[in-house]
DNA sequence: GCTTTATAGTTTCATTTGAAACCAATTGCA
DNA sequence: TGCAATTGGTTTCAAATGAAACTATAAAGC
């Protein structure tokens, strides 16, 4: 019988984490999927146009900041024009680009969707102790810097 | 000027976590999607056959092992079962459950994956001091339980 | 026993996703 | 200048995914 050392997945980092980050992030969603028509690509390219509002952004910038492919971006992007939650001008110095940014009814469902984000991390975080939650910060700065 | 109060995403610890699991996962997929023709839901199915290889593992034990849903595992299962690197019985007392168990390519192929799996967990958890390692642990325990 | 209800697993169909091709505008440089 | 290479963004097509319907078997109620 040869010795196969399967991998102890309950134990396996990258497996818990994705499960665990899973977890969070469908919870999240929940809370506005269905109430804003909202898909999780969308709420997060509005996440970001909030964060980086200054003098709008492009849809390249917005695929950097979110991590996501430009595809995906392309395509949030037609929705939330559409939906009048975005709007988009051209670059006055190159017309390749686009000007993206929340419009007031964005800005709107953008107020209504952070507190109940923020106030799901508070909960998840309140379940860890202050060396845990200070661990946590220093181990996500070291394994996913920014 | 009204206040926004946008999320920080870069200290937003659902979304770190997002695009912390998914780099760490697809930075092991890389590893055998190619070289072995293997997608990440058919890896964690023969990781989960590889733990749990008692007496032969269900397609419903298989689903809510790895949390995935069972339309997805029965079709990862079907390739893994046409690849013969998955064997499928018909449960004896039962003739609605399969019973998989890794075949003797299936191990193979596990036990070239496994170590590789394990070394990518092993640089990740390198980069952080002991204490934070703890830290991490007692926080999976308590954020996503198994 | 016979009928309803539940369970294991697959198939179907509609939607989502990703890779590559594509278009348009810009930049680099001979 | 003029033309090749690059960049921003969209479209297209094929593969992945999920929800619901479906098949087959088993268990429960009467």
């Amino acid at each position: 019988m040869t010795d196969h050392a399967p991998l102890e997945l309950e134990r396996f980092l990258p497996y818990r984490l994705s499960i665990l980050s899973n977890r969070v992030s469908q919870a999240i969603a929940q809370t506005y999927q269905d109430r804003f028509d909202l898909s999780m690509t969308e709420w997060r390219v509005m996440a970001v146009l909030a964060r980086y509002d200054s003098d709008g952004l492009s849809a390249r910038e917005v695929a950097s900041r979110t991590e996501m492919d430009k595809v995906a971006v392309s395509r949030a992007l037609t929705r939330l024009v559409a939906a009048r939650r975005v709007a988009r001008k051209t670059h006055a110095g190159d017309k390749r680009r686009s000007v993206l940014r929340l419009s007031a009814a964005g800005w709107k469902v953008h107020d209504a969707i952070a507190p109940l984000a923020r106030e799901h991390e508070r909960t998840m975080v309140a379940k860890l102790t202050t060396d845990e939650q200070r661990a946590l910060e220093s181990i996500l700065d070291k394994l996913a810097p920014v």
